[in-house]
RNA sequence: GCCCGGGUGGCGGAAUGGCAGACGCUGAGGACUUAAAAUCCUCCGGGGAUUUUUCCUCAUGUGGGUUCGACUCCCACCCCGGGCACCA
């Protein structure tokens, strides 16, 4: 007799699990053995690498790979996202990792060939700023870290197959980066470009667009706003997948949280509208006066005509709208937009226009102010020709128009877009309504044929003097046939004031207008993406070489494949500031052409880390595979993921890289599918005093601690018992300890009965135990005890058989474990109810009742689930088990209470058997003299029953 | 502004059309103990009636609706959290 002991148990079980191979997979292929024979991850400094300690464990079941033992059982592909070894491990991750064992344990215990691995995303800033502050080697720094954090996870008792462990920072790993890089370079997925870029000056490098966050802060540093600069940077097309990405989501629709795939869409930003091309009136034609030309789509601008040595320089601009093109009171361009610089030149406002020019374009760049900055703006002094009525707009330079979206230039319609009606109050511009809501009045608008006067429709916005370039401020007889209106019209309507186009509604006017402009020749449909293509290009050391090389005679010459991996240099100088750790190291850099053996310099960027999570899945497939990144056949096997398991955090990029990757290896024939991941579950938070555990607050309850304290298999517990998974978890010292004592309750319990009730059965069936098992996997049908059974067993077996049940189902479907822990408690409290058991229920059946206690627990409290079987009389470990099949016979109920309503309120219940017909139980019911109190002189105008459940008796 | 979530006792939460508050935490009381801890047992949404057993009534953010019956479905609104945001 003792006390739970947490730590011993702990100790003992995940000693034996490794003796005995448990977690590893099945080979998933006949013939080799899969991952054995390969090398263990290289240059761990301290830790024994994995793979090597279980070579010959003794007893050890036959080696999962052996040759030829190709397994029968379905797959199932159970991941949690790749950690950050960042050190210690906090709760955060240990919720994480919890639920995804519970899911690969119980995927086990149902037959299941699990893939349930773990690595390292070793790669990234913080092991080379530490190095730089503690003047180490980043590969120091990370593998110590790497191996506290996995004697953390080891000490949870995470059932991973560590044979496959990978760490991203290892040549053996980057190696396949630096050869996927080299295919994409071949097809043109992988590119350079002159681009701005975003600058963290506390970090020294670029981010990616999707780093940036809270409108120009780093992502890491939330308190060091980005800046712009310009560099030569490698990306890699995504956009060229835009349309895939988008499409592909619907296959993920019901695996996936809605709100990811939301985010994604939203992200991806497909708007589907037309270019249209507004030539530049010449600035003579502008002197002229402006008086706008009419003869509907023929385009030749009189000024043009008078100067025809003149450039026709044109605007390309972008719209969802054309239907409203008829509004446009002018054309703005993006202040970065290259044409601005032309369009001043030689105006009489040059030299104000260029000063204001810089203004904006300093004040761009602090995207702080973007989202909530007031509409700036200015006019050239220039006007383009509207295409569709030859009329003249203004041609003004706008703060609110980006560079990057579309084509950085737009038509602002002020009658129908928010944005536009804000700018055009502001300046002055007319607002002309061409869009109404109501049919009638397009009717009425629609009558005067000649385009040409439509600036007579025009109206001032309100309070507005007229601005220079405003056209309506050339014709003082402008007058409001149509109200000036208080707001813009946004939504789709009827088209009013559009010549030919007038009356029809939005959506025809919008595609008929979209193919007039078409054959035309002044516009093209076109589909824009807000997506953008992913720049890798780190200025850092410690990450994944990009493989080219510069040679002054050949050019930009790729790194053959038979020299990968372009290993790091082993001894960088790391200073962390200025250019590229690479850069200055004259080893690395000099190098000869692959091409032409003459001088040369290698690529010193190296590639996002981003690269090294979006595939590294595949790996675990097949992890020390040293000809290829994994071989095609494992990946078409365990492939897609089953489940995989991650913050919320992760929602966008991760997600959407890894969407990419799989769709590029796809187009190289290395995998069939084009979705990795076939089901997505994210995780809530854990916080502490209403805020996510972070070193800056001060608030993280590391994992390491609370083992010390209460054990891991309390900690599992408590994590999932005290919220449903999905939701975010306020932690609670009170509610912890509550688990710990729920687990001494079992324990107690076991404890109490083991000893008698194994040998006491021992008498009655002495190969009971391997019996029970063989049992478990038959189904239903428990070992028929000699003798009827008692009430106290049937109660009892009821109890248990219903838990089993309703567990079985939480654990399947929905993943609610907190209600599964909430019924096995119940069990538990039942059991503890029936005390003393000896009293009327023999030991048969009190070891049947434990054991499924036990069985019920054991994806959640491994150890502890193993010490009571073993406590039960069981040689065999728990890991043979199979998950216990409900016996349907006692799990029904002997009687059931039915409440009897009388309009719908609770007057009474009836006992029943199940099954009992309407009849039967309203005379029953009548027969109650609460509920006939109700019914007393009354009329029973209906009844409802529902069977086993409900009786309602709807009365007047 | 737009798009997602969410709102139930002192607290975490359960119930997805059928007895609201399972289970746990906290709190109160009792048993055991010289005592404490641990353990075991009982009670614990508000208001009212009743000596007690018990009964009535209100209650799932607010207001409507559908239904014999609504935490659950529909409409409108309020509040909280998250994401996106001059996206043309």
């Amino acid at each position: 007799m003792g006390d739970y002991k947490p730590q011993e148990i702990e100790a003992k079980w995940q000693k034996r699990w490794e003796e005995h191979r448990v977690f590893e997979t099945e080979a998933e292929l006949g013939g080799t053995a899969e991952v054995e024979k390969s090398k263990p991850a290289p240059s761990k400094p301290e830790d024994a690498a994995p793979g090597e300690k279980k070579a010959q464990a003794p007893g050890a079941k036959t080696a999962p790979g052996a040759p030829g033992g190709k397994t029968k059982k379905p797959k199932y592909y159970v991941l949690e996202m790749l950690p950050y070894p960042s050190g210690t491990m906090h709760m955060g991750h240990m919720r994480n990792y919890t639920i995804g064992d519970v899911v690969a344990r119980v995927k086990r215990m149902r037959g299941f060939n699990v893939l349930h691995p773990m690595g390292w995303d070793a790669f990234g800033l913080p092991a080379e700023n530490a190095a730089i502050k503690n003047k180490t080697h980043p590969r120091t720094w990370t593998n110590n870290n790497i191996a506290e954090f996995q004697r953390t996870l080891r000490r949870f008792g995470f059932s991973y197959d560590w044979r496959r462990e990978i760490s991203t920072c290892e040549p053996e790993y980057y190696r396949w980066n630096q050869w996927f890089f080299l295919r994409m370079l071949e097809r043109g997925i992988a590119y350079k470009k002159k681009s701005r870029v975003n600058w963290c000056p506390k970090c020294c490098t670029v981010l990616a667009n999707e780093q940036v966050v809270n409108g120009g802060y780093c992502w890491r540093h939330e308190d060091t706003r980005v800046e712009a600069r310009e560099i030569e940077q490698w990306f890699l097309k995504t956009t060229a997948y835009s349309e895939q990405l988008l499409e592909d989501l619907k296959q993920l629709e019901g695996g996936w949280p809605d709100r990811v795939i939301a985010m994604q869409r939203n992200w991806i930003g497909k708007s589907i509208g037309v270019k249209v091309w507004f030539e530049v009136a010449s600035q003579e034609s502008t002197a002229e006066g402006g008086q706008p030309k009419s003869e509907g789509k023929n385009l030749e601008d009189p000024g043009a005509k008078a100067a025809p040595g003149a450039s026709k320089e044109k605007i390309e601009i972008f719209t969802t709208r054309i239907d409203t093109i008829y509004g446009a009171s002018a054309i703005v361009l993006a202040p970065t937009h290259p044409l601005v610089g032309r369009l001043i030149a030689g105006t009489p406002g040059q030299a104000a226009a260029e000063k204001k020019l810089v203004e904006m374009k300093v004040s761009s760049v602090k995207t702080e102010d973007i989202a909530t900055a007031e509409k700036d703006g200015f006019f050239t002094g220039r006007y383009a020709v509207n295409p569709f009525n030859g009329e003249k707009v203004p041609i003004w330079v706008g703060n609110f128009v980006l560079l990057e979206y579309g084509t950085g230039a737009i038509m602002a319609v002020p009658a129908h877009d928010e944005r536009d009606f804000e700018f055009a109050v502001k300046f002055g511009l007319p607002v002309p309504v061409v869009v109404s809501k109501e049919k009638s009045f397009s009717a009425e608008g629609s009558e005067k044929e000649h385009r040409g006067h439509g600036e007579e429709k025009k109206t001032q916005a309100p309070g507005a003097k007229p601005a220079p370039g405003a056209p309506g401020g050339g014709n003082p007889s402008a007058q409001a046939e149509v109200p000036v209106p208080q707001r813009p019209f946004t939504e789709y309507g009827v088209s009013v004031n559009s010549g030919l186009y007038s009356g029809l509604k939005s959506e025809d006017a919008i595609e008929r207008m979209a193919s007039d402009a078409e054959a035309e020749g002044f516009g093209k449909k076109e589909t824009i993406f807000r997506l953008r293509d992913w720049g890798i290009s780190r200025q850092r050391y410690w990450g994944t070489p990009i493989p080219v090389i510069y040679c002054a005679k050949d050019g930009m010459v790729p790194v053959p494949d038979k020299d990968l991996p372009v290993l790091l240099p082993a001894n960088p100088l790391l200073t962390g500031e200025g250019e590229s750790p690479l850069a200055t190291d004259p080893e690395f850099v000099n190098v000869k052409c692959p091409n032409c053996g003459g001088p040369a310099r290698r690529e010193s960027d190296t590639m996002d880390t981003f690269v090294d999570s979006s595939w590294y899945f595949y790996r675990y497939c097949d992890p020390r595979n040293d000809h290829a990144p994994f071989d095609p056949a494992k990946a078409a096997y365990w492939f897609p993921i089953d489940q995989y398991i991650g913050g919320i955090t992760h929602a966008i990029l991760h997600l959407l890289y890894s969407r990419f990757w799989c769709k590029v290896m796809r187009d190289l024939g290395l995998v069939a599918h084009s979705e990795p991941i076939a089901r997505l579950f994210t995780q809530g938070m854990v916080q502490k005093g209403g805020v996510a555990m972070s070193k800056s607050r001060g608030n993280v309850v590391g994992a390491e601690e609370m083992a010390d304290k209460y054990g891991a298999d309390t900690g599992r517990l408590y994590t999932l018992f005290a919220a449903p998974p999905e939701k975010d978890l306020e932690w609670s010292e009170e509610s912890i300890e509550g688990a710990w004592r729920f687990l001494n309750r079992v324990y107690r319990m076991v404890e109490k009965h083991w000893e008698k009730a194994t040998a006491e059965e021992k008498r009655e069936d002495n190969a009971e135990s391997a019996e029970f098992a063989e049992r478990k996997l038959q189904g239903p049908g428990a070992k028929a005890a000699p003798g009827a059974p008692t009430q106290k067993e049937r109660e009892l077996l009821r109890k248990a058989h219903q838990t089993l049940r309703r567990v079985t189902q939480d654990f399947e479907g929905r993943w609610h474990f907190n209600s599964a822990i909430a019924q096995i408690m119940e069990l538990v409290n039942a059991i503890y109810a029936a005390e003393p058991l000896e009293d009327g229920v023999r030991p048969a059946v009190q070891k049947e009742v434990l054991e499924l206690v036990t069985l019920m627990l054991a994806p959640m409290t491994p150890h502890l689930a193993e010490e009571l079987w073993e406590m039960l009389g069981h040689k065999d470990g728990l890991w043979t088990v199979a998950w216990p099949a409900i016996n349907e016979e006692l799990a029904k109920e002997d009687e059931v209470e039915i409440p009897v309503q009388v309009n719908g309120k609770v007057r009474g219940r009836v006992t029943m058997p199940p099954g009992a017909a309407q009849d039967e139980v309203v005379k029953r019911a009548t027969a109650d003299a609460g509920v006939a109190g109700h019914l007393a002189g009354k009329t029973v105008r209906k009844v409802i029953f529902v069977q086993d459940k409900l009786l309602n008796i709807v009365v007047s």
